[in-house]
DNA sequence: TTGTATGCGTTATCAT
DNA sequence: ATGATAACGCATACAA
């Protein structure tokens, strides 16, 4: 144990004492540092003097309450460890930095009432705006987002007619790809691993890899689904289950990616081979995926361009375009080819 | 594209509206509101239903500017995606959460000037406190925390004698640990790869190894160091310059769990089989340790713990306690043992 | 170009 | 127990 003492009680000047010591009104003070080009070059320099020496740093509570406005919106996903949401605020963040706002990063742990608090932090005037990025979108929460009486904007399938700015993903299309690019490489019997049941990106994903299977004319059977819950354990569980019930599955579509390597280490435990015994592709393509044995195919879903996209609607709406009607983007996934996937022969 | 019309310019309503409504003053509205025991039943009763009714939220900035505190907590890490720093970060929202205070997070990108920035985030009144967690404390950032004003925390490692609340570990320690852990099970040839030269986790990893294999009595040779950079990548080169130089090691220690990663997949392709050909052992500890197969084994820095310690430490600050001495704790590392360390034919 | 003065919405003090 | 009112520190509209 230290035992140095901490110089706590620090006098911070105010705008008032800079003003003083330069000699000038307040007023003048206040335009000379927000850099008004109607102050003398010398007046300038002087108050910059005076701020320097007495060590002036604006107050941002009173600054925001005057100028109505935080420079900074927030970022609220459900999970800030979930390698997705990390991928997607590094994203968020570069683009609030690059325009000079602060980014506040809210992780709700799938809990509703965190969420309805995170939207109330734009009436209590804490933000400017607000990204949100949510598993179940209820109704209520829409209203509450449409009511904020700020920009929002929605990472997300939203329910339709809602009238808030929204970033989405067609990932019925991706899982459809997914199931296609394992049929291309020779696959027959295709087992899929859903994502936890009731929330918002499991029905598309189960709905596209069910329709590829049909569009290709490739067995489709409930033998060949196994429930899921997001996390590498449920992906163990979902694995033995299947191969339980399929010995002859020759390869597994993941809704995402780290049931997907849940299942690569059931794979590895029995010694099946992968991909040339069983194939393995997972979805959101994230950074673990070049981590595993043998590094795992994806389907990226763009987590970071939609990051970048939302931020950059919401800092648009913040920037005066605050009165256009909704607007709603959709990116395209595409496959990411990997090891664990990779036809029998071919190579890095 | 969407063509609902967003409805901006929601009128909130002020406190002494509300006042107006429940037909009391300004004053007694919010004594009502916040809770105090000096206001009559009813009278509370009227007040919040006339809250309810006008939809108030009381306005933060506002608020902070008037009572000094904004409720709110920073933590500033090097790289928010840094599987050590998200685990951290848990750690800290968790506490905050509990203890009602808002955590901003803020990543520097390891660049200075977004610390010193952050740290004036203090000066500004954005935040009642802060946790740095740094790669490199300079003696310049060490005054700037001292004469903050506010109550700071660093974690890890400070410049003798610095006036700062501080959380560390002996990560010299935790890498003796590791390599008494691989001579334990046998191992003779062990290598070691270094991190960043010139950040701050960097020296007492190297050291630790070089002082455990001397109390040991093993070799040690310049030739069994690699250098390295901490990311998977960089584990990768090291590893392929160590099975050059040394093709007669029979275990690696490296100096974080990535470039743990990034070695095993080197001896997977070189057919080099792990624990029994080569042993192998990161630290830090990251979840990503059990993806990958084998597991690895690695040294806990309880990130989580640390981070736990130094939230408590600035909340108890802001709760009175600024005026103590500062306060210096240290955590324990253990070694973690899984696959990638496991005597031959033992199996879990 | 600069000074003066008012108000942002809240909380806290002091009367009543 | 409640009402009136003065700050908190800053930015701006208007006057000079």
């Amino acid at each position: 144990l230290s035992s140095q003492t901490l110089s706590r009680n620090v006098r911070r000047a105010t705008i008032t004492e800079v003003a003083r010591l330069a000699g000038v009104s307040v007023g003048t003070a206040s335009l000379a540092l927000n850099g008004s080009s109607r102050v003398a070059e010398a007046t300038v320099l002087r108050v910059r003097e005076a701020a320097v020496a007495l060590a002036y740093v604006p107050d941002h509570a009173a600054s925001s309450l005057r100028r109505r406005s935080t420079e900074s919106i927030a970022l609220v996903v459900p999970d800030v460890a979930n390698p997705v949401y990390v991928a997607m605020a590094k994203a968020v963040q570069q683009v609030a930095k690059e325009r000079g706002y602060h980014l506040s990063l809210v992780s709700t742990d799938n809990v509703v009432e965190e969420e309805t608090h995170a939207v109330q932090g734009l009436a209590r005037r804490q933000v400017d705006g607000l990204i949100l990025c949510s598993l179940r979108v209820t109704e209520s929460l829409v209203q509450a987002l449409e009511g904020a009486g700020a920009p929002v904007c929605v990472i997300g399938r939203l329910p339709g007619g809602a009238a808030v700015d929204n970033v989405r993903v067609d990932s019925e299309t991706g899982a459809s790809l997914a199931v296609r690019h394992l049929a291309g490489g020779g696959h027959q019997t295709i087992a899929f691993v859903k994502g936890t049941a009731g929330t918002a990106p499991s029905a598309p994903r189960l709905a596209g890899y069910r329709r590829a299977l049909q569009e290709i004319g490739l067995e489709s059977d409930p033998s060949l689904e196994a429930a899921g819950d997001f996390t590498l354990e449920g992906g163990r569980a979902a694995a033995l289950e299947l191969l339980e019930r399929r010995p002859d599955l020759d390869a597994v579509f993941c809704s995402n990616d780290l049931m997907a390597i849940g299942v690569m280490k059931v794979l590895h435990e029995r010694r099946k081979r992968v991909p040339e015994e069983v194939a393995v592709i997972g979805m959101d393509d994230i950074p673990e995926c070049t981590y595993c044995t043998p590094t795992l195919s994806s389907v990226s879903l763009s987590v970071g361009q939609r990051g970048r996209l939302a931020a950059e609607m919401l800092l648009d709406r913040l920037s005066g375009l605050a009165d256009l009607p909704a607007q709603v983007v959709t990116v395209a996934p595409y496959v990411v080819a990997r090891e664990s996937t990779r036809p029998a022969g071919a190579h890095a």
